[in-house]
DNA sequence: CATACGACCTGAGTGC
DNA sequence: TGCACTCAGGTCGTAT
């Protein structure tokens, strides 16, 4: 699914609903969505009672943060989870979608968690294909749990200084580079492979065999195509939505992003597919280099 | 340590 | 209509 624009719009479209709403319940129909605690009664006994006081997001990470509950403490069994805040952190995947539906109301389809809300409304985490995960954790939890201690920064905030360094120690191609969250944080492989259109810049070049140059126009492709992006609301392929149902405008500025055998938008020779780093790629052979 | 690749899931689309 | 097959926005565990 969902990569960082994607991310960022639910974020700044869930917030007015959600942020000033006491959490009153908690439902998983699908216990597997839990990834940590991993009981539905744990998650019900920490969250209930707490206020949403933010939506943010970190990478690929959504964010929902809760304020102190009104009797914090002195129930046994998890201790850590009677800080005065806590986050949920639900990850995507590639399906996860969320929802804003009354309560009373039938759930979506695929839901597998629901947060019921002090306003007759309910948070809904759907998510067909089951990759996706959350989490609910103190944020000291969140800093040291690996995934999220290892993201490397957001783009805006990579310099070109790292981005030179972290490229020419690395021997793996380009595109597996742009994948590494740890390098970077919140490209998947639509953004990787406009970036790298952008830039002219073969998916399948080593990283280190790349000059100076390329490195720092890469970098700059980037964070315009991620923030070109996030200004048109994030790509719809199939199932990303916004918790309105609401497509993104971005995939009607693709320039290669699953159009191979179309005319490249620069010289108009053939766009070429091939598997880099595990996923399907899409790249002009004249244009990139 | 870095890198490569299958696994995890469910469905949509294609071709026979 | 049915079946077999491929592919899909991401990360993780295991093998090399």
């Amino acid at each position: 699914m969902p990569e960082l624009p994607e991310v960022e719009t639910i974020a700044r479209a869930l917030a007015p609903g959600l942020v000033g709403r006491v959490v009153v319940g908690i439902e998983a129909p699908d216990r597997k969505v839990l990834a940590a605690p991993k009981t539905r009664a744990a998650w019900a006994r920490a969250a209930a009672g707490r206020t949403v006081t933010a939506v943010s997001r970190r990478a690929k990470l959504l964010l929902v943060h809760l304020g102190p509950a009104p009797a914090p403490g002195s129930l046994p069994g998890a201790p850590d989870l009677d800080e005065d805040t806590l986050l949920f952190a639900f990850h995507l995947k590639m399906t996860g979608r969320f929802h804003i539906a009354p309560t009373d109301a039938p759930p979506p389809a695929y839901a597998r968690l629901l947060v019921r809300l002090d306003d007759g409304q309910s948070l809904v985490f759907s998510d067909m294909r089951r990759f996706g995960t959350a989490r609910l954790l103190t944020p000291q939890a969140l800093s040291d749990w690996p995934f999220y201690a290892t993201l490397g920064p957001e783009p805006w905030d990579m310099t070109p200084e790292a981005f030179e360094a972290a490229l020419s120690r690395r021997t793996t191609r380009i595109k597996a580079v742009l994948l590494d969250q740890t390098v970077m944080a919140g490209i998947g492989n639509i953004y990787a492979d406009e970036s790298l259109f952008a830039a002219g810049i073969r998916p399948d070049t080593p990283a280190k065999s790349l000059s100076a140059g390329q490195r720092q126009k890469l970098l700059a492709a980037v964070q315009a195509v991620i923030g070109r992006a996030i200004a048109a609301g994030g790509s719809t392929i199939r199932d990303y939505r916004t918790p309105d149902g609401v497509e993104g405008g971005f995939q009607h500025q693709f320039t290669v992003y699953g159009k191979a055998g179309e005319p490249c938008p620069g010289c108009r020779a053939v766009l070429v597919a091939a598997k880099v780093a595990g996923r399907t790629s899409t790249f002009c052979p004249h244009c990139q280099k």
